[in-house]
Formats: structure tokens, C-alpha cells, sequence
DNA sequence: TTGCGTATTCAACACTTGTTGAATACGCTG
DNA sequence: CAGCGTATTCAACAAGTGTTGAATACGCAA
């Protein structure tokens, strides 16, 4: 087929759109930059994916899909895999966090990318607000209800600025702009996700405890 | 003096740089918006700053001496009630985030939209490492500092690790990206710093001891 | 008033931007 | 081979970009 060809340049625009996109953002990347780094000629992007923004869409949306499936999966097995009293906080944020790196696993340097795209995204109040809820909100509710219900009696109020929390950590890790390396002397390495999750984890989870559990001392001030 | 008459047009360009810069980014800012918006010509920009690239470099460096003081100030205050032991991890996250706060109280709408700059170039794999560690990676490592006595023991790795995940937590709260607001329905607004900080405290401080406090188990697997 | 330095405007420059329509090449079916 | 649909290139466009140099206005000193 013309389709196996073909599929070739325009895959070559998405990897290097995806990348430009997450290194320099939507404005700061030109279609021409985009078409010389793939190899290809400028019209050739307008021709596959229409507009600049619908090729921004296009790379955005082109994995959700299989990140969705991968994280609920995730979520459905830690569910199933527990007893009757549920999976607790850690194996919950366990299957948040660790499809993120699986895909990493997968030896498609481009997730890496990808995921620097979805950061750049969330932080932006441009953007966040515009692309997000539309994409992940569903998958992000079925999370917090799984806490929620890990959390007996913790008010809505602080499960969401706990997720908060948890989505700010997780961002800047999945941003990758290296800062912890040159903070800590080159002895922590922000391109690690295992090491990220690993510490992220217990972290996390320690927080929403704190914070979320209503017998112990320590909640938020009302 | 004919300088305080120009302060007004010369700042005006800052404070509607900082506005949009922080909303846009970088690129997605053209000097002629910012003339418009200021009710300036365009010229007059570059007369004042020179090129782009340094008009946001000096929006960038105009508050952060201010906010810089402010922050140590806190942070040795902080030291210098507590006894001999020293402030508890608590104290110094409250100190290392209430100035945040505090900024915005003043009044000057603008410390809103400078701390989402800040989010936004701290975020960024682009901006960040060029230009977040000379202007306050001396805070942080004093914070950092604190932090190691309050918890003796802490291994450094994972003493950078937890401060990773403050600064994303923290980063993604300045952006108010508005995005916890759709997700909690309206009841959690992302305007709200006290509110935030008021969650992200006790959040924080607690994933600093899990991770950090060798005696208790829960720590990170090696 | 006349000067003078700073602030501000005006006009224009060379260059890059996204996008498009026509022209060409390719790969398959008949 | 011819025919056809898709993919790809080429050339060009109007609009917008940052930046600059000359011209003008302003505010104060002498």
C-alpha cells in the first residue's frame, strides 16, 4: 500500500513536531523548522495535518489513547489484585505514576517527548485549561474516587488540592528541564523516572495521609 | 525629574510583559502586542531594554531580589524563634512558601502574574536551566540546608528528590492554570493561594519525613 | 528665551511566518 | 502500457516580525 510509504514522512513530522512542540512550545517552533529537522518540505506538513494548531492537536493526541488504556489498566489490576477493603494510597499513586515510565521502557525515545509535550500543557494557563479536562479528566476522576474510597472520610476539599499536589510533582518531573541535576550535584538525574517514582511515591502518598486522613492531627487549618 | 514621568510608560511596558510573557510564553508575545496593550509605541521597547530577549530578562530580574529577601527573611526568622533545635520541617516549608502569599497581599496585582512567569520558565526545559539556578539556587540550597538538620539522617539523594517534588507542587500552583477548578467542580479554586499553601504544608512536610526519616520504614527502595 | 539631554514617535528595513495552488512524482490497478 | 489517486515538491503570497535611524516632543538649567 501507498499508506506504508507514506506513513513514514508524515511519522517523521509528528517525532519531530513532538519534540520542538515540548522543548520551545507552540510558538516557539516554525513549520519550516518542524519540515528542514524531518526532512521534508515545509508544505508537506500543512498538506497531511491542515493548520499549525491541528498539527499541534494531531502530536498531542496521537498516544493519549494508549497512555489512557495503559493507566486505567493499571488502576483495574491494583483494584483487582486487593482485597475487599480496596488497594491502598501507595499501590493507587503506584498505578498513576508507573505507566509514565513503562512507556518509557518501550525503547520509543519519542515518550519521553511526549510526555515534556503533556507538561508543558498542564502548566500552561493558556493551554491547560484549553486541551487537558478534554482528554484526561475522565481517567484523572476515576483515580481520585479510588482514593476516596482508600481514604475513608476525607472531604473532596482535600482530595483535590492533594491531587494537586500530586499532579505538580509529576509535571515537573515529566518536564525534564534537568534543574535537580545542577541543584543536587549531578547526583540525582531529572531524566531517571524510576528514581523520580521511586521517591514520589511514598512521598505522595505520605500527603494525602497527612492531609486526608481525618482522625490524625495535622489537617489543614478551615 | 523627568524620570518619574517616564517610569510610567517604561513600566507599564514591564507590567504588560509580565502579563502576557507569563500567559504566552516567550515567543507567543510579539513586542508590538505589548506596545499596543501599553498604549506605547513600539519602539519604545526596544529604546528602553534593547533587544526582546532582554526585555524579558528584565522582567524577569525585576522582582526577584524583592521576593528573594523576602523569602530569607522568613526562613531566618523562622531559625531564630526556634529553639535550639531548630525549626520543624513544617516551619520551614511555611517559610519558604507564605512569602509567596505575602507578595500578593500587597495589593500589586502584578506578583500574580510574575509568579506565573515563573512557573512558566521553571517548567520549561528550554528556560530553566538558563535561567532559574543563578537567581535562586542560593535560596534554595539554604532551604535545602534547613531542611538536612531538621531531618537528621536524610540522605542528600533523598533530600533533592522531596524538594523536587515541593518545587512541582509549588510551580504548578503559580501557573493557576485554573485547572483544579474545572476538576473539583468549582469548589477548589486555583486563585486561592492560602488555600493551597494551607493544603500543601502539612502535605509536603509529611513526605519529607516518610522519605527522609531513616528510622521509619517506607523509604525509597535502593 | 535658548540650549540640552532624555523620552517618544514615525517610517522603513530586511526577514520570517503560515498557507495555498499549481506542478510533478510515485505506486498501484486495470 | 495507460490511468488514477495519493504523496510530495515548487514557487509565491500577504501579513507580521524585531530592529533601527532619523525626526520630534518634552522637561529642566542657564
Amino acid at each position: 500500500m501507498t499508506v506504508a510509504r507514506n506513513r513514514s514522512k508524515r511519522e517523521r513530522i509528528l517525532d519531530v513536531a513532538e519534540e520542538l512542540f515540548a522543548l520551545h512550545g507552540y510558538d516557539g517552533v516554525t513549520l519550516r523548522r518542524i519540515a528542514t529537522s524531518a526532512r521534508v518540505d515545509v508544505a508537506l506538513a500543512s498538506y497531511h495535518f491542515g493548520k499549525k494548531l491541528d498539527l499541534f492537536k494531531a502530536v498531542f493526541e496521537r498516544r493519549a489513547a494508549y497512555l489512557n488504556e495503559s493507566r486505567r489498566e493499571a488502576l483495574q489490576r491494583c483494584q483487582r489484585e486487593a482485597g475487599v477493603e480496596g488497594p491502598s494510597v501507595e499501590q493507587i499513586i503506584e498505578a498513576f505514576l508507573r505507566p509514565l515510565e513503562l512507556a518509557q521502557e518501550t525503547g520509543d525515545a519519542g515518550w519521553r517527548h511526549y510526555l515534556a509535550l503533556i507538561a508543558y500543557i498542564n502548566n500552561s494557563p493558556y493551554w491547560g485549561p484549553k486541551m487537558m479536562s478534554s482528554l484526561f479528566d475522565d481517567l484523572v476522576l476515576e483515580f481520585i474516587d479510588a482514593l476516596r474510597k482508600a481514604l475513608p472520610g476525607a472531604s473532596d476539599d482535600n482530595l483535590y488540592w492533594c491531587y494537586n499536589n500530586l499532579s505538580g510533582a509529576l509535571t515537573l518531573t515529566l518536564a525534564q528541564t534537568g534543574r535537580i541535576d545542577k541543584l543536587s550535584g549531578g547526583t540525582c538525574r531529572s531524566a531517571d523516572f524510576q528514581a523520580a517514582y521511586d521517591h514520589m511515591i511514598p512521598f505522595v502518598a505520605a500527603g494525602f495521609r497527612q492531609v486526608c486522613a481525618p482522625a490524625t492531627a495535622g489537617a489543614p487549618a478551615e
